[in-house]
DNA sequence: TATCGTAGTCAACATCTGTTGGCATACAGC
DNA sequence: GCTGTATGCCAACAGATGTTGACTACGATA
């Protein structure tokens, strides 16, 4: 497996790129123009299409993550929501791509359409193992899924002020023992 | 209080509004267009303008609703949590105007501020009497927000499979212990 | 140094957007 | 019926948007 030769121009698009992400964050898809990225990252518009095909082609490369959620194989239900929700949070703090996706889901379909897909593959089999009964994991997993995204939402996108009011840790402290519920208790 | 002389163009008006709310609760604010929205309420796009002034006050008036939430003074926690979340779900499937606002305060300022709006006029002052500290009410009330804007958000907006998937009266059972948690439960 | 592919610039395009003003028509009050 | 106002339609404008193609400058390779 060997990377790809380094090009001339690869600093000008990894800078379409991060661009590309500060205003899909905070615009959406629709709101965040390829006028604007170019302008941020000081090219020209035009380099935005040739190197990247169209903004729907931006968007899908701007939006590409790993939650690189971690391995929770034997560790108990209580500390493993613990870990999940931490690990969440930290995510979305630290790397802006979350809330482009997030926000763009709202409004994009091809942007909602990924999102599901980081769910199945990404979250579903971190969750599944959880579960008592496998028929149950999907329901559970599309749970947790809900309770991350509810408090992503108010927190980031909608900016709620008594949600981003909020210290990291209390809001790891009151939504784990919820997520642990979800994943491993009886069904209601 | 009398109300106005009723008008001629009244229905227009209300054809107006509903496509309006049609058009923003399936595409958002930005993707909703004035001659899309014209268009579904077989009208023409300038009439749109002359009633409504502008795509801003037309989306602030499709926008306006009222959760009607019950008055839960003297009712158990465990029961109110439990009226409360299947008064959202039924809000929700009832009315497409809650689904235009989340999906517009995504990516519009004055959405989203109206969302907050209605969280802390209609939202907040029912969930703080359970507060034990009236301290933290605010806290508590986000983070019932987070959990029906979560539910929402996979449900209606997302439509993430395995949430969808789940009947109204299991989502009920699941949700309302954890809203009962955050209305009552000593903070962690 | 000459050559060729890469990188970048510039101007323009077709289309769509919110919005405006002018003009015809229909209704209500005299 | 006549008049004035409310209602509706049409065409157009000005600006923004995604996208394209032609042209220039650079940098490695021969």
């Amino acid at each position: 497996m060997t990377s790809p030769a380094p090009r001339r121009s690869d600093t000008t698009r990894a800078a379409i790129l991060e661009a590309a992400r500060d205003r899909f964050a905070a615009d959406g898809y629709e709101r965040a123009t390829i006028r604007a990225i170019a302008a941020d990252a000081d090219i020209d518009p035009a380099m935005v299409m040739r190197y990247y095909g169209s903004k729907e082609r931006l968007f899908a490369a701007a939006a590409e993550f790993d939650l690189r959620l971690p391995d929770l194989v034997g560790v108990a239900a209580a500390q493993a929501a613990r870990i999940l929700v931490g690990h969440f949070l930290q995510r979305w703090e630290e790397d802006e791509t979350l809330t482009a996706l997030l926000r763009a889901a709202s409004t994009n379909e091809s942007a909602a359409e990924r999102m599901r897909a980081v769910f199945a593959q990404q979250v579903a089999p971190v969750i599944a193992p959880f579960a008592p009964v496998s028929a149950q994991a999907p329901a559970r997993a599309g749970l947790v899924a809900a309770t991350i995204l509810g408090a992503a939402f108010t927190r980031f996108v909608l900016r709620l002020g008594p949600v981003t009011a909020i210290g990291q840790d209390e809001l790891i402290a009151w939504l784990a023992p919820t997520v642990q519920h979800y994943m491993t208790a009886k069904r209601p």
